[in-house]
DNA sequence: TGTACATCAGTGAACGCGCGTTCACTGATGTAC
DNA sequence: TGTACATCAGTGAACGCGCGTTCACTGATGTAC
C-alpha cells in the first residue's frame, strides 16, 4: 500500500465529518481537523470537496439516498413511512442534522437536486400505488391530487415525523418518555393520522 | 447622555444577536461582531453574558417566555395551540432556532430551567382546564393522565407544529405551497388531530 | 511489452484574519454617613 | 445637602490559536503509442 495516496480519502473525510457532526454539530466542523483525523495534510480535503459547504452538500446527498432506501424498503402506508422516517433520523443523526440546513450547504448543487428528486419520485410513486390499492384517505382523489387531501395528509405525516424526531434528538421529549423506544412511541403517536 | 455607559447594552447585544441568528444562524455569532454592532468595545458583552453559550441561553430564556405569552393568549384546544406555536416560530425565528439546541446553550442554567417551567406549567394548567371543559380526546382520563391518551395527543400536536414550522423555515415545504399563508396551511393540516 | 507524458492526489511552508481571553485601567453610578 | 468610597460598566492593548487559502512542489496512476 502506497502511503502517498490515501486510497479513499473522500470516504475517510466524510466519515470523520459524520462523526464530528453527530457529536458536536455541523458548526464544529473544520476541514483542517478532518484532514488531521484522516491522517492527511490539511489541504488534501479541498481536492475532493472544495470547501465546507461542498462537504456538507455531499453529506446531504448521501443522506437523501439513505433516506430513500430506508423509506422504500417496506410497506407504504403513511403511518409506517413516518416510523421509518424517525428510524432514519435516529440512525443517521449527522445526515439528518445537515439535510434540512440550506444555510450550511448548496441547495442548488446538481448532485443534491438530483438526489432529492430520486427520493421524492420514489416516494411519490409508492404513495400513489398505495392509494390506488385502496388506502387513500376518505374523500381523496386517487388519480391526480395537487394540494388536495392526500397531499395534506402526506405533509402532516412528514411534519409529525420530522417534528417528533427533531424534538426527541434535542432531548425535549425524553423527560416524560425516558427509556422508551422512540419508534414505538411514535407509532402510538401516529394513531392520530388517517390510516 | 453619557457616552461611556451604553444605557442598555444587554438589550442591544441581544437584539444584534437575534438579527445575526435570523440571517445566518447561530453558528455565525461572534461576540466581537456583536460588540461592533452595538458600538462598544469588544470585551464589553462578556460583562453581561460571560460567553457565547451564556448569550444563547439568555436568548432561549427570552424565547421561552415569548412562547408562553403567545400560547397563553387565546383559546386552548390543541389545534389552536399548534397554530400559535407555528406563529411563534415564524415570528421569532432566531429565538426558535436557539431554543431546542442544547448543544449551543446551557440546558441546566437556572434561569432557563425556570423559564421553561413557567411556560410548561402554564400550558399544562391550560390544557387540564380545557379537558375538564369537555374537550378531552375520547377515552382520556381527565383527572390524572401520565403517558395516557391526552399526553400522547399533546406530544403529537407539539411534534406536528414543531415539524411543520421547522420544515417551512427550511424551505422544504414551499415548492408545493409557495405563497400560501403558513398558519392557514397548518390549520388545515391539523385537521388530522383530535379536536 | 515498454516507454513518455498528462493527469490527478497529496505535501508542506507561508500568509493574513478574526476570534476569545487576559489584564491593568478608567469613567460613571449609587449608597453610607 | 455634601462628600467618600465601593461597585459596576466599559476600555484598549496584547497574546496565542486555529482557521481557510494560496503556491510551487512531488509522488503515483493511467493512458497513448
Amino acid at each position: 500500500v502506497s502511503s502517498y495516496h490515501h486510497g479513499d480519502l473522500r470516504r475517510a473525510v466524510l466519515d470523520a465529518a459524520l462523526d464530528v457532526i453527530a457529536t458536536d454539530g455541523p458548526a464544529a466542523l473544520s476541514l483542517r481537523d478532518l484532514a488531521r483525523r484522516a491522517g492527511v495534510s490539511h489541504t488534501a480535503p479541498a481536492h475532493h470537496f472544495g470547501d465546507k459547504a461542498g462537504l456538507l452538500t455531499a453529506v446531504a446527498v448521501e443522506g437523501s439516498d439513505l433516506l430513500g432506501e430506508t423509506l422504500a424498503d417496506g410497506p407504504l402506508e403513511l403511518r409506517e413511512l413516518g416510523v421509518r422516517y424517525v428510524r432514519f433520523a435516529l440512525a443517521h443523526p449527522a445526515h439528518f442534522a445537515v439535510m434540512y440546513r440550506p444555510d450550511l450547504l448548496r441547495p442548488d448543487d446538481p448532485a443534491l437536486v438530483a438526489a432529492r428528486a430520486r427520493t421524492s419520485a420514489l416516494l411519490r410513486g409508492a404513495l400513489t400505488t398505495d392509494r390506488r390499492d385502496g388506502n387513500a384517505p376518505p374523500g381523496a382523489d386517487t388519480t391526480s391530487d395537487p394540494h388536495g387531501d392526500a397531499d395534506l395528509a402526506a405533509t402532516a405525516a412528514w411534519s409529525l415525523a420530522h417534528g417528533f424526531a427533531t424534538l426527541w434528538r434535542a432531548g425535549a421529549l425524553t423527560p416524560a418518555l425516558a427509556g422508551r423506544d422512540p419508534e414505538e412511541v411514535f407509532r402510538s403517536l401516529a394513531g392520530v393520522l388517517p390510516a
